[in-house]
DNA sequence: ACGCTAAATGATTGCGCAATCATGTGTCAA
DNA sequence: TTGACACATGATTGCGCAATCATTTAGCGT
């Protein structure tokens, strides 16, 4: 009742192993009847190929690292989704890491993943350690970073500019006359404060930066942190009007508290969230937010590697901007509401 | 600038390379001198052990199988990092799968699974097709089916009861005086069947079911569907008074379209929803819900694949129910709302 | 019918490691 | 001093597969 070998399919079959091997590699350099035969056999022993030995013998596993900051953070699930939509119809599987939004796990993570010669690596953000980078570029697959925009990506980039889509909302609040806008941000990971970038960046602008309108927490975000971070940024600054979160939680959080104190928005206070998880637009007011193509950006990342898998070449554009689109609602349309 | 090898340590460390696995694997067996040595070699080679190598060797690969239905569900993201948080300290690593809520799929999952030589896997659910089952079986490793209980595991079993859990929920309900109490139910999957069933089952005993009072639809859960679902509800059921819903999003969906609607919650319509993921507690008023403990589960059966893989025998008690909390909140508590 | 080429199939080898068994080395009791 | 024994280290082998090269067969024009 061992497990069936190659040699044993081709026992089977009456064709040696390599045939059997090549019949299931590189199936039209097969005559059409051993083919058949080989299939025949396949089947009646049960046979499944052992990775290790492929992967072994040919110095390249089937396995694609996806190495992402954080499991429970709802964006990067939605990025495995994609990846994986993409990739469960194919050969390879994923093998997923959490770095914990720690440069030093990350750098261990990959070191890790290296050494599996994976098919390819998807790997969250731009601001890796020099020896991460280096391990990247030296690395023999194709390399993908992702959630950000650069044009010195490792091999190729998908994703979108965090700065652009804050500056945008930014702009967008800064339209509808609002003047006194805190920037609340958690965690403060490197994308965070490209967000925090863009939106200061908007501000000086308009001449009305104030860093005390600058809240932040290396807390996670939850709708939990943002009801307490607008007690207290309305404590600390009471003629605050509108609040550009760096997270849907903490903007539906804030939304909540908002009903609590009843706050009028968007009249009296404004509220843009980030990444357009789905329970913004269904607030009362629905609540602005930046979509964010996550699902797109984690299928884009898969295909790439697949299509160098199979012999395409490194594109011309490395950065793959796919963009964002701010999502207006009632939340800081007060030009419409009133 | 080849990779380094086994060998290529035990040359620079001047001894045989099968002392410098052992070095690596049972570090006890070898003198101290040798180990410092060693570990000098390793270091100034960046030597990186092959894992297809090891796997082929020794005919046990390092990787724990994860299978999940979804990646989108946020239940068993916090499953995968409450498993990914025992896993990480190890050399092991983790292999995830997305069954999509098919039986077939998951077989076909379980099929490549198995074919790792896994060291463990974990699994959702017991309602696994025959074949699955077999080949669960048979398998030569542990395997943690979870969120879940039965007498009857594969191996263990690490969850609770989603019958007992709706039931709880349902009794709470009722004892607050509810009784048009209706079931929302997405997806369908064989969990929230069970939550169905917890549920008619309290109804029945107190006389007050009427099947007009189960909605369900094949539809992913999301606060939009929650919205849509309990205007479906009041229009074919006026006189409903109250909701359990088989999931948060579908909670907090009628939970805002209750204030849109100005229903007045509790008094006129209790709203209980399903896991506790965070922002029902942030509801105006707060959602009652059934906290889970995901990120537990997956902590306990990451832990008892580590134990087992260690030499642990399997436990007396295979089916660890690691129970559930009702967190009564505003949204049903209308005795004392008065 | 002959030789040529292309296509189909096979034989051999080694990937890097761990299981197994073999050998060396030191310690201690009688 | 000897032998028994534990402990430390090494030599050999094979895991199952794919890369490489070798061989056979089929198809073709002249």
């Amino acid at each position: 009742m061992k497990r069936p070998t190659l040699i044993d399919v081709g026992i089977e079959a009456g064709v040696s192993a390599i045939t059997v091997s090549r019949a299931l590699r590189e199936p039209e350099k097969v005559s059409e009847s051993l083919r058949e035969r080989i299939a025949k056999a396949i089947d009646k022993l049960g046979y499944v190929p052992n990775p290790a030995a492929s992967s072994l013998a040919s110095n390249r596993s089937s396995i694609i690292g996806v190495l992402v900051p954080s499991f429970s953070n709802y964006v990067f699930a939605d990025v495995l989704s994609g990846a994986n939509s993409v990739i469960e119809k194919t050969g390879y599987s994923i093998q997923i890491g959490n770095t914990g939004y720690d440069p030093l796990t990350e750098e261990a993570m990959i070191r890790k993943f290296v050494s599996l010669s994976p098919v390819g690596l998807i790997i969250a953000g731009v601001d890796q350690t020099e020896t991460s980078r280096n391990m990247l570029e030296t690395v023999d697959c194709p390399v993908v970073q992702i959630m950000d925009s650069t044009d010195d990506p490792v091999d190729v980039i998908v994703g979108f500019s965090n700065f652009e889509a804050a500056a945008a909302s930014a702009q967008h609040m800064v339209d509808q006359g609002y003047r006194r806008i805190a920037f609340v941000g958690t965690r403060m990971d490197p994308r965070t404060q490209q967000r925090m970038a863009g939106f200061e960046s908007v501000m000086r602008q308009h001449q009305i930066y104030d860093p005390a309108l600058f809240i932040t927490t290396p807390q996670k975000s939850s709708v939990e942190i943002g009801r307490h971070l607008l007690a207290g940024l309305l404590d600390k600054v009471p003629d605050c009007d509108g609040v550009f979160c760096n997270n849907d939680d903490v903007a539906v959080g804030i939304g909540l508290e908002c009903q609590r104190r009843n706050l009028s928005v968007p009249k009296d206070f404004g509220i843009c969230g980030f990444n357009d998880l789905g329970t913004t637009s269904q607030m009362n007011p629905a609540i602005t937010s930046v979509y964010t193509p996550r699902v797109e950006i984690g299928e884009r990342a898969a295909q790439y590697i697949l299509d160098r898998a199979a012999g395409g070449p490194q594109p011309d554009i490395r950065n793959i901007d796919l963009g964002f689109t701010l999502k207006k609602r009632a939340s800081t349309l007060r030009s419409e509401a009133i």
